[in-house]
DNA sequence: GGGTGCTCACAAGGTTAGGTTGTGAGGGTG
DNA sequence: CACCCTCACAACCTAACCTTGTGAGCACCC
């Protein structure tokens, strides 16, 4: 399905490095690797594109014009791993006595990675050690339960209830957005609008009963006669697929469908007359104020891009 | 600086296909590997991320929640991943006898790719035979003789004046934001709103003379006093990073900081009484609609997005 | 002029990751 | 009960990749 000449991760990092530097050697010696083996890499990748990346010289090395579009489709892709990198991170318990943090899942999917790769990049920028995170991601409700039995220091969790005994502060909207594959009738332009009712009669593609998205959609349309279901999956990647295939439309959390809008394998629909935005909080107990020390940091970035 | 513990991007892919297929097997099947290297496989990056991500059984494989979890950053990856690929396939200038293209920097970088694996997964949902493109990347100006000697079918360019003898249809737009690194006095909230006048009196990040970005930038600035820039650069992405380190402000296509800007390595920063967009054309010769075939597909499904 | 240090490239050798084939165990199904 | 499906263990092979050693071109400086 994918993927036929797609270079390595480590040589796209190197080849983001060497733009840097200017150098073959010197980006070999940062990423720790000998220079020759820098030198064969990168030949490598210019076999696989066809074109020279880099202009060699007897003192230091440019990017061609090619080589700089490369690194810019490099970068997106890098900016992807080290969030993955990071939300992998988090998820390996070994380190231990550091930040403990719980979130739900929409959170820990598509927000808590960049937070972590934001704050980190932050706090290198200002000389600081990294604060180094362990995530539990799990459901909203659990998610309370660490929290007021002290098991982590901080939640993040979705939904329009303050927790009893926990502080809060808003990080964040989520909002579900109506979405349907490019083949779609509402996928033309003319049709992109919708009425609620017209929505609740329409067949569906739906998460699982119980998950939070469709929580959210049953008590939003809960006034409205409502169609059967025409597929119940259970994950948001399996509901995109069957969206873009031409299954129906669905809703899904507008974190999660980004790529998907932009890319156009999806195309959104307004829907009059309907509200769906969930609100995404930070949780705490104890004091006004999250605990002091990273567990503050955190929720300060975090709430950067909130208002508050 | 990064990639510790990232997995391979094959071995994301697979853990990608196993959510789909829901059998190791199958999932061997389709990305043409024995069923006993998936296994391998997915072992392995088990034991990078700490936790089992496949809940095996005797008849199939699910995933764990923790396996969603990381199928969804994996996704994010693997997205990126396929928007480079296009690229570099539609560089690679093997395939003749196809498509030829030609864009201007700003659109081959942040708009092409992306236009390309739609068109592509929209194609191959219709049962079509995708598109093959082979594209040149160069300026706006070279862009327009390459359409004009009728050595490729299609161009892509910016600015707001229509070549001479080719057709246009809009294709999107580029919107200069002005950014700042988030330790910036400006990226304090009550701050994100300056003025124009404040911003010419400001030394600036800038790209070098000539550049799209800094002529847009120049010609709207042009009736301010000007100070003199802070730093010269010559790519977006050291522009990006200089910015980030705190350098000072700069004024950089939307498209290239949209990542940045979600993860809050940078911050944006209203300005009032300034207009810094950018309009973005398909260009051809000849009739009032663009040649009959894959280019006419292309410029319809770039333009999809757009208002025309 | 001749050192010194930087750049990159070629060649030979070793290590290791990742693949394949062969085999086996456990569970559902005709 | 036989068959087919699932996944896992083991042995062997290949090929990619990295390292060390070496050489050549250019620039700076005494």
């Amino acid at each position: 399905m994918l993927a036929p000449h797609v270079p390595d991760l480590r040589a796209l990092e190197l080849l983001v490095v060497v733009a840097r530097t200017g150098s073959l050697g010197a980006a070999a010696t940062e990423l720790g690797i000998s220079q020759q083996a820098a030198s064969s890499r990168v030949r490598t990748m210019e076999a696989l594109v066809g074109e020279p990346l880099v202009a060699r010289s007897k003192r230091g090395s440019e990017l061609t014009p090619t080589g700089e579009l490369v690194v810019q489709w490099a970068d997106r892709v890098l900016d992807a791993a080290q969030e993955l990198d990071a939300g992998i991170a988090a998820l390996r318990a070994d380190r231990r006595g550091h930040l403990a943090i719980a979130a739900s899942l929409t959170i820990a999917e598509h927000l808590l990675p960049g937070w972590m790769v934001g704050l980190r990049t932050h706090q290198v920028q200002r000389g600081q050690q990294p604060t180094e995170i362990t995530m539990t991601a799990t459901n909203t409700e659990r998610v309370t339960e660490l929290v007021q039995a002290g098991e982590v220091a901080l939640g993040f969790v979705e939904g329009p209830e303050a927790p009893r005994g926990l502080r809060r502060r808003l990080v964040g909207t989520d909002e579900l957005l109506v979405v349907v594959g490019p083949g779609h009738p509402w996928a033309q332009r003319s049709r992109r609008r919708v009425s609620a009712e017209t929505l609740a009669a329409t067949p569906l593609v739906v998460r699982e009963a119980g998950s939070g998205t469709r929580t959210v959609l049953e008590r939003a349309l809960a006034d409205l006669p409502r169609a059967t279901p025409v597929l119940e999956l259970s994950s948001t990647a399996a509901v995109r697929a069957a969206v873009a295939a031409g299954a129906g439309p669905a809703a899904v959390g507008a974190h999660a469908v980004r790529d998907d809008l932009a890319t156009g394998r999806l195309v959104r629909v307004t829907v009059t007359g309907l509200d769906l935005t969930r609100h995404l909080h930070a949780v705490w107990m104890g004091g006004p104020h999250p605990p002091e020390g990273p567990a503050r940091e955190l929720v300060a970035w975090a709430a950067r891009g909130a208002r508050s």
